[in-house]
DNA sequence: GTTTATGGATACTGATACTATCCATGACGA
DNA sequence: TCGTCATGGATAGTATCAGTATCCATAAAC
């Protein structure tokens, strides 16, 4: 098929497809001339992959590009195709907490990961992520939320041993590398949803209407 | 304090407090004098809530404003400020998946909430994501990891309780407001960062290093 | 009384993700 | 075969977002 083709099948406007193609996401199509090439269903799959991630799971274009270099190698492990997906899709942070408050956090989150026996790298960037965000809590005088710590660790194992069995029913190792990235990247986009759903049940069951705060700011102001 | 003191104490550049100050993030110091204005512990803690939302949520400008203006309310109700935060941090996506692949998802969707018997708006933008998402890895031939949806359903009602447990800890008012919508956001963070931890100790002792597949297609390359 | 900081307004910047335009060439129907 | 239309490839333009930078009149601090 042409490009109008696979721009209509696809609902993606021609120049974002050339676009696309140009950033490397998209292998071109086999040229039959020079000025003319034909896509397949590859493509199509593939850009509906590449929306799926940056619309659904809004990882960047460049992370993206990442993502699918590692569904295309054939030289990675498993493993190792997790470890990049999880740096591809982790957003380079800022810094901002203190460093004491950092330090105390970097502790608590090395006590959690051997008390639960985890085997992660040490660089992981989701250590970082947790590190700064424990000390964040703690800044801002919500360390009560960090007290079932634990139980949420354990809820997440919970995570991923629904995904390992998800994974493990498919026998192709190439469905499996893809069914592990995707599984990671969009899993993250359907148990956010869950839990947002799950927090409104909860929240229209037992927080009810009628606690209020009194209050002695007056607000912030949008700008005319 | 006046702008200097606090853009050390809290590590933002002053032009960056300005910005804030005019998008109406922070609220405007006290006026001393026609150019004289003085912050107080408020103004840092605010900062500081605006960055942990910005750098670690990724909450956009936008969204911040909602949340905060949610937090200074003083008539919302605890289920009000709830559903109005999680629609400040949904994104308005692009709809992705093709019109049937979507009325599939729906339903699907709509028996979950069911059988789980959860209260939910059937407008809550969760729903909207659920769907789409569910749609998405249908239309991915991933259907396989949708088995479980209702043991991740299961799983993430456990964290609901979790934070209501850490939040009614808390006696004032005021404080359970932050603690609810601070619980929202960065929970979300918290449990996506454990949930990568989870993930990598699993992949290292489970999916080992010899899991390789071999490819039929070439690749992408990068632009030169 | 001079240097420095401030509030407020406005303009500029860099990154990201597209969109649009151009052009030489090739496909395709009349 | 001719004329129109689509295509690949290159390059330029746009919108949005999140800051940064500059200016200026005034006021604080030494």
């Amino acid at each position: 098929m042409r490009i109008a083709e696979l721009s209509r099948r696809s609902g993606i406007a021609v120049p974002t497809i050339k676009y696309y193609l140009r950033e490397g996401l998209l292998p071109p199509g086999e040229l039959t001339s020079p000025n003319q090439a034909s896509y397949d269903e590859h493509h199509l799959h593939r850009l509906r992959l590449i929306r799926a991630l940056t619309d659904l799971a809004q990882v960047p274009v460049a992370g993206v590009r990442v993502v699918l270099e590692v569904l295309d190698s054939d030289t990675m492990s498993l493993h190792a195709r997790i470890g990049t997906v999880h740096r591809a899709i982790s957003p380079s942070r800022r810094l901002t907490a203190s460093d004491d408050a950092r330090t105390a956090a970097a502790d608590q989150v090395r006590e959690l990961i051997e008390r639960r026996d985890w085997q992660v790298e040490p660089d992981a960037p989701a250590i970082g992520t947790l590190v700064e965000t424990i000390a964040v809590l703690r800044t801002l005088g919500q360390d009560h939320l960090l007290g079932t710590l634990d139980s949420y660790a354990e809820a997440v194992e919970r995570f991923t041993e629904l995904e390992v069995a998800a994974v493990t029913s498919r026998t192709d190792p190439d469905q499996i590398a893809e069914s592990v990235v995707i599984g990671t990247i969009l899993g993250e986009t359907l148990i956010s949803a869950l839990r947002l759903l799950a927090q409104e049940n909860n929240s229209a069951r037992q927080l009810g209407q009628n606690t209020r705060s009194k209050r002695r700011s007056e607000g912030t102001r949008r700008r005319a």
